[in-house]
DNA sequence: CTTCGTTATATCGATTCGATATACTAGGGA
DNA sequence: TCCCTAGTATATCGAATCGATATAACGAAG
């Protein structure tokens, strides 16, 4: 989930992790909220994976120091840092910017358009923020199988409404619920009615409709 | 969070796990449908809190049987069971029946009017829930606080849509995003002038202040 | 000069999920 | 009779995510 995001991003640009957060949280809002305990992780999942490769950036003028060793005391490992910074390190806080890989942009497709896990109204979110590099035809789809999801999701949270054993706050919460999912069903609707009046054209053309940015 | 909903259940009557599942995924619908692996885990941990206890269920002949040793050979255990069955073991296979305890009752009451962790969507509906075993008060402070967290959010989200670097379906997300949550709003609204309205009347007089000071 | 806010990476424990294993019963065919 | 499936029931495993926390650097404010 995390890790179509992350790619996502870099199709665009490489980037850091802190900026990785930051684009996901003010562009997608609460939907991308991700916390940097997940993020750090999915990082080094990524990298492991052969997705990501982290490059220096080349504004350093040192290189990379290796971390500091643990001496058992903790102004022991400030004296080591003092020293580093008054010996004439100037450098900024290394920063690991992250750039895609061919075999990440192989595994962005495949997330993107993999009907795996795409059952909660994050991952779909997330797929569909980042729909325009699927084909019209593939994205088409997307919508219809959270269509289908959301038909099951109504009839089942409308059963729960006939349980009469509820008293007035679970109904009301099982209610709003039902309301919430006729709601994304309009939306899903208005969707799949523009995606079919755009693709009437004569091929897929994938030309793009982002901002540079 | 599966805390809360496992001792609310238990508040009602004695359950097992199984029961407890169904309960949840029948009478709340998609906002609890909690999976076993967080389920048998949850009630557990609630056992060794002293928050619940489990009870063996009277309609046993026999008592527990020990598990079935591991012999090396999958046939070989599968005959242990079938003599067992064959010696007149006609009992069903055990159920674990919890049972809540004064801890868990004060527990239960801790998590439901507590601040704590009250911020996504999921907890709340649940907290909401169970707000019939809240004072008038405790619960129009557990409404209005939730209110509280929306308006941020639609803030938060509203700067999210006038990002002009979003393409149509990002821009689309979060937009729908933001509808969702002016609708929780709107609902909130609803609860808490019906709260208003209802506590108007002489029942429950809290005594200490829940609001103003 | 010290404190505060922001940028930045990282790890920890806890919770939750989905998949899987095991055990038992009941019913429906072949 | 014998097997197959479906339902009831408990349990564990690994992976993903979160929230809290630690560490580090730096600029601006006071």
């Amino acid at each position: 989930m995390l890790d179509l995001a992350i790619l996502g991003l870099l199709e665009e640009r490489d980037l850091h992790g802190y900026e990785i957060r930051r684009q996901l949280r003010d562009g997608l809002g609460l939907l991308a909220n991700v916390s940097f305990g997940s993020l750090y992780p999915a990082l080094a999942r990524l990298e492991r994976a052969g997705a990501v490769m982290a490059t220096e950036p080349v504004d350093r003028g040192a290189p990379t120091r290796s971390p500091v060793p643990p001496t058992g005391s903790l102004s022991g490992e400030r004296a080591v840092l003092r020293a580093r910074r008054l010996a004439g390190n100037r450098g900024r806080r290394s920063k690991k910017v992250y750039r895609i890989t061919d075999a990440g942009r192989r595994m962005f497709a495949d997330l993107l358009a993999g009907t795996g896990s795409a059952d909660d109204a994050r991952s779909f979110g997330l797929k569909l923020a980042f729909a325009r590099h699927l084909a019209p035809s593939a994205r088409l789809a997307l919508l219809e199988r959270r269509r289908v999801q959301l038909r099951q999701s109504l009839d089942d949270v409308r059963a729960a409404a006939h349980d009469d054993a509820l008293d007035v706050y679970a109904r009301s919460v099982v209610e709003h619920t039902a309301e919430g999912v006729e709601q994304d069903i309009r939306w899903l609707d208005r969707l799949i009615e523009g995606e079919r009046a755009n693709g009437a054209g004569p091929e897929d053309r994938p030309r793009e409709g982002a901002g540079t940015r």
